[in-house]
DNA sequence: TTTTTACTAGAAAGTTATTCTAGTTTAGGA
DNA sequence: TCCTAAACTAGAATAACTTTCTAGTAAAAA
């Protein structure tokens, strides 16, 4: 049983805090109207360690934002694997991004925000993380695709087709102007549904 | 024939230049990361000037994010009520989004970034922006449902299911993660007639 | 002509992000 | 157990940037 260093342990749940604190923060009053004094109280640290795990503000929303963007599409993909069939499979994505954002509102609030601000190494991380995420799910398909069950179309456009509503209408959501996306996912899941159908 | 004042024709196009310089700095480098200066410097205009005209650089983030979201606003609308019949009206979105996106790549990439940073009186503004352009799409299509050619859905659930798939679509390709959006917008156009098809 | 108002300029001031120096704590080797 | 290197933290110092302020110019109105 491999117990971990006291250091370990204590840096992890630092760097964690930082994050949370800077989440609570970004959801707040923005991300650019937070400063860093403003993490830094919340998260009860000095400046010097802010700096020390995260290199800049802009660091601590590239991690926050790539941790999370990992931790959504894992769970998606973890999901999607326990389907058996075409329409639970497609389903499926959609009842997973409707439950997960109304159950993390405050991550879901901060997806939602845009990322033109990042760096080019993030940048690079990030598109590597959607086209991974997007190959995933366009291989997982592909055997459904194979058996006529689902329409052929090209790559880039099943995750839009079957997301793009949900997602479009979970920013509605957050921002004030439209019901629960739980209201909507038995809907939209059929609308995903016809879309791709074969 | 009312000619305009030099006064205030100059003013006009001294503001619209500094939107224009905002765009592009914003495009190349995020709206953080562009300093006040970038701005000045690329529209050959003093601070004074710059914030005399919009307060802040927030305050030029904002016009420009408004006037663009207007201006794409009220072209669908003219277009949509340019269409005779509900299949129409639907691809006439999914179209007009489309081109609109790949004729203005610079307005459609700020579009796309974020609005979590404005101040409320924006966010108050953009909020009635969109609840009216959603109502709009909606009593337009209200005769259509009536008439049995749409089908009966909440009232919020329109606009996501049609423009959703082709949004994220779009959003991908100023990711550079997928071709233009003309060569899928037909397919787009017929998975989002299919959505609220009666 | 004069007066008022819109506008511009750039220096000064105020804020905020980032760096730097000094020091503390911990893991790991002798 | 003690020593050393490395990870980590603190907060002052610095640098960069945003915003304000003062003085002035040009256009329109009176």
């Amino acid at each position: 049983m491999p117990t971990k260093s006291t250091r370990e342990t204590s840096t992890k749940a630092r760097k964690l805090s930082i994050l949370s604190a800077a989440l609570d923060c970004f959801c707040e009053k923005g991300v650019e109207a937070t400063a860093v004094a403003d993490i830094q109280r919340r998260a009860q640290c000095s400046v010097g360690s802010l700096y020390h795990h995260f290199g800049s503000k802009e660091g601590i929303a590239e991690e926050l934002f790539i941790v999370t963007i990992q931790k959504l599409n894992s769970g998606m993909l973890r999901k999607l694997k326990r389907s058996k069939h075409a329409e639970e499979s497609v389903k499926a994505v959609v009842f997973f991004y409707s439950d997960w954002s109304t159950r993390n509102p405050k991550l879901a609030r901060y997806l939602h925000s845009r990322d033109i601000d990042f760096t080019p190494e993030a940048k690079t991380r990030l598109r590597a993380l959607r086209r991974e995420y997007i190959r995933s799910v366009f291989t997982w398909f592909a055997g459904f695709v194979e058996r006529g069950d689902m329409a052929v179309l090209p790559a880039d456009a099943y995750v839009p087709l079957i997301s793009g509503p949900i997602q479009e209408y979970t920013r509605l959501w957050l921002a004030g102007q439209a019901g629960s996306p739980s209201q909507v996912k038995g809907l939209f899941a059929e609308a995903a549904w016809n879309a791709v159908k074969g």
